[in-house]
DNA sequence: ACGTGTGAACACATTCACAGCT
DNA sequence: AGCTGTGAATGTGTTCACACGT
């Protein structure tokens, strides 16, 4: 229902928290299409997979949503969870790097259940510029500059091999682009101010195979300890 | 050249760090390929987008492997990396679920220079069992427990739809996998001692969502304070 | 009676700054 | 003289346990 007065809400969440938001979003999201009107912290701990003791922490920081002895109201939480990540207003993407990974990306519907809108997909290959991918033309890279301008790109996605990724990067900087996600596998070197985050496949196999090799070697002291633990 | 005497090493490497070292072990093969001997902390730490107290606090942890007035021989780091990581053996990969996604991961070779090998491809739908995607058969998922027996498989990825993933997650567990990446946008159910990493874009999309709109708003009073930052 | 919200204790991670070795 | 390796200081994140509101 949606109409409870809007709460002050504190400066400065903690990155671990913001980090578990769209976790908990999912989560909620999921309740809500099965109809359930009200959760516990110990519940919606389970389902995200955490204790609930981080939960409430996490959620206390956007505020006093809850209700001591109920719990917390699923559409509520929902909608302010939603607002404090920005996903009350529309972001646009661009994804650069048509290749098998791009073209995943490009079709990868849920994109977090709306909030995302693919506004265009680059590519410096004559081979790749022109198809239509997910229901878009592939455009040429030269054109990033005038896309990011007349589509309002706020958000680069690249997904190029690693040669070209600092390139890309410094494009997306130039127009103005200020968060990039970055699939390629390379440190990008950007200005203050601009945000990356990176994806990287051989990273998470690496520190599985780490972890891997100690349950192996030392098997006995503390080998499973560190179980069912998440990427952070 | 490798030939120090093998150091006792520490147990218990710190989670932060282990998260760390494939991006020095990337930087030093860079450096490795362009014919550099030696490091110091400061330069690898630029190369690799860290402080350098930050990256001499790391490799401590493996042992004292530098050299004071000088810094670090490349070579052996970068063979002291890899034993560490436990890339001086080969680690067996199935992937379950080729799609878009799996296909991409498939055929992306540089699994980390080395380390790893697809050793099968699995998927549900009869329209792609059967193809041959980057040099591999895929085969019906029902041939999960054979291939992981046959061929040893340590390493299960999973680039399934959501609602697929917590049953090849069992059916890898069940089967004796304990090291799973998931690319579904599900929180997974494990036993303890099976160690599940998660990738997942909607979720950084929705941190980067986060900063952008922190950046919008507050604009002024410590607007640009988490440039450059990473996933950690 | 029940479950949230939170201070306090603890655990982990980063950064500083310099002693100690080459 | 220079750069590593590391204690000490600081910062961040997690967990405990219970007071408090409903």
């Amino acid at each position: 229902m949606i109409s409870r007065p809007p709460r002050p809400r504190e400066r400065g969440i903690p990155e671990a928290t913001v980090a578990r938001l769209p976790v908990y979003l999912r989560a909620l999201q999921a309740l809500q299409d099965r109809g359930t009107a009200t959760i516990s912290s110990e519940d919606l701990a389970g389902a995200a997979g955490v204790n609930s003791a981080k939960l409430r922490k996490d959620l206390s920081h956007l505020g006093s949503y809850g209700t001591r002895g109920v719990g917390y109201e699923v559409e509520y939480l929902v909608y302010q969870i939603s607002r404090e990540l920005g996903l009350t207003q529309d972001w646009s993407v661009a994804i650069v790097g048509i290749g098998n990974l791009g073209r995943a990306l490009a079709n990868y519907g849920g994109f977090g259940t709306r909030g995302f809108r693919i506004a265009a997909l680059l590519d410096a290959d004559p081979e790749v510029v022109g198809r239509s991918v997910a229901s878009l033309d592939v455009r040429h890279i030269d054109n990033l500059e005038e896309v990011v301008r007349d589509k309002g790109v706020s958000i680069g996605v690249i997904a190029t091999p690693a040669g070209s990724a600092q390139g890309v990067a410094d494009r997306f900087v130039e127009a103005g682009v200020t968060s990039i996600l970055n699939f390629a596998p390379v440190v990008l070197n950007v200005p203050d101010g601009v945000d990356v985050r990176k994806v990287d496949l051989s990273i998470e196999l690496q520190i599985l195979a780490f972890h891997a090799q100690r349950r192996a070697d030392g098997d006995g002291p503390g080998a499973a300890e560190r179980a069912g633990l998440e990427v952070t």
